[in-house]
DNA sequence: TCGATTTTGTTCTCACGTTCACAAGCTCCT
DNA sequence: AGGAGCTTGTGAACGTGAGAACAAAATCGA
């Protein structure tokens, strides 16, 4: 097999910057897809086995595939195990990441049993957690630290990923000191929003959240009907006091 | 996914009667500020005061808000209060959905002991897993029962949305079984896609995911020449077999 | 070698989502 | 009453994303 056309560097556009948020959002699932045919010892795919796959359409995997290069071959398809490790290097997962959980409570908990930490790419480094009570305590191979060694942990271990799985009330601070020692990129488990400096990403993962887009497309499929009258004018302190704290839980 | 075949240019996908995709993905996050503004105390909040709690720009929360209707009062705000009872209103949380969660590993433990689900409008009516040696543990107020009686509880609490926290192999057929039970709406923390018939509704929640994208971001932020060259040729059986099993980890 | 066949990579078009900017509408003050 | 000052609701402009369609490359067979 010759390559399809010889990359110089400094050769057009092979998109070094300049994926779409879209697409990024979806390489992972590709790189998922891939691993499960290359499981299955599947050699070779086209973009439509691989669309199936990943459960997208094979123009969209198509487009999402050519910002990446041209790692495919007409008339042919992609190479399974050649494209897996074009994603998994222009996402990063050729690399270990290292990683700190703040907050072993249920979560916490069932995040540092996460087998492998699910995928390889991720090593968790540390568990923390500023209660005395569970600081010391055996998970898996792992101990739980006190939240305080944070800094010490960050700049010895090169953390640059933190995952917050504390209450929605000691959040934004935690997230302050991840910050401040050096993390760059954050995943919030927290029912609340994160403010953050510039340079700092963060994504939010939150059930309630998914629940209630869940049961706004239910209450459509179970008849319009079901619809309880609107109040026309402002009944402060009728029915609207009646209403439980929709949307203010406390963290998982 | 949209049936409307006869749609203007320009106008946005409106589910039935009205309401964007993006716009539903954002209400429950306004519903959260609303609750917290409420908590404390503030009886009106302007667009620009809610958007900030909220975490978005206020034009395009005002822009959301109007498909809802008008509900503010132009020179003062938007009412807390009945804001909060609209908003809960168009999600349909003013009402209870009964939920069934399969799969009682590490996060469905996490999950089952969610204090009061996180936000109420859900009430967990069973915990159900295969395994014979997790039927009829104890957690919180709740027993785990044999994920055969499914189809009985499905029918007699009317259960509307299931979550599935299995590993990824028995996701799928875990999936049909709450499909052909009755279920229509189901939130995947599974890493695997699920195929459904037309009329359910999925939404997926990824771990890995999202620290995949997490790591994208990080790797540009830390040095592009960090980035290892690229193989020119498919060196299939040297450095590529080396990479370890990305992406296809086990659920959680 | 040439044509038939397959499948990628890309272009084009339309739909969707975000943001700007401002008229409409409400309150308060003089 | 009338004007000043705010804030909402929305029309229009802009940017991003999705999907259809097709030309360009690769293989295969005669």
């Amino acid at each position: 097999m010759t390559p399809a056309r010889s990359r110089r560097p400094g050769a057009p556009t092979r998109t070094e910057r300049g994926i779409p948020e879209a697409t990024v959002a979806r390489l992972p699932v590709y790189l998922r897809a891939l691993t499960a045919l290359s499981d299955s010892g599947i050699a070779t795919a086209s973009s439509e086995d691989l669309a199936t796959a990943a459960g997208v359409n094979s123009a969209k995997l198509r487009k999402d595939l050519s910002y990446l290069g041209s790692y495919g071959t007409r008339g042919v398809g992609y190479d399974v195990e050649y494209l897996r490790y074009q994603i998994a290097r222009e996402i990063g997962v050729t690399q270990d990441w290292a990683v700190v959980i703040v907050g072993i409570g249920n979560l916490g908990h069932a995040l540092a049993n996460y087998s492998g930490f699910g995928t390889r790419g991720f090593r968790i480094v540390a568990l923390l957690d500023a209660d005395e009570n569970l600081v010391g305590e055996r998970i898996g191979d792992m101990i739980v630290r006190d939240f305080a060694e944070l800094e010490e942990i960050v700049a010895s271990d090169r953390v640059s990923i933190g995952v917050i799985t504390t209450p929605a009330g000691p959040a934004q601070e935690v997230c302050d000191r991840l910050v401040a020692a050096g993390v760059t990129s954050i995943l919030n488990f927290a029912p609340v929003v994160l403010s953050v400096p510039a340079g700092v990403d963060i994504r939010k993962v939150d059930l309630s959240i998914e629940l209630q887009i869940l049961a706004y497309h239910e209450q459509r499929k179970s008849g319009e009907a079901a619809l309880p009258e609107v109040p026309e004018l402002p009944a402060m302190n009728g029915v609207v006091t009646d209403l439980p704290s929709v949307g203010g839980g406390v963290g998982l």
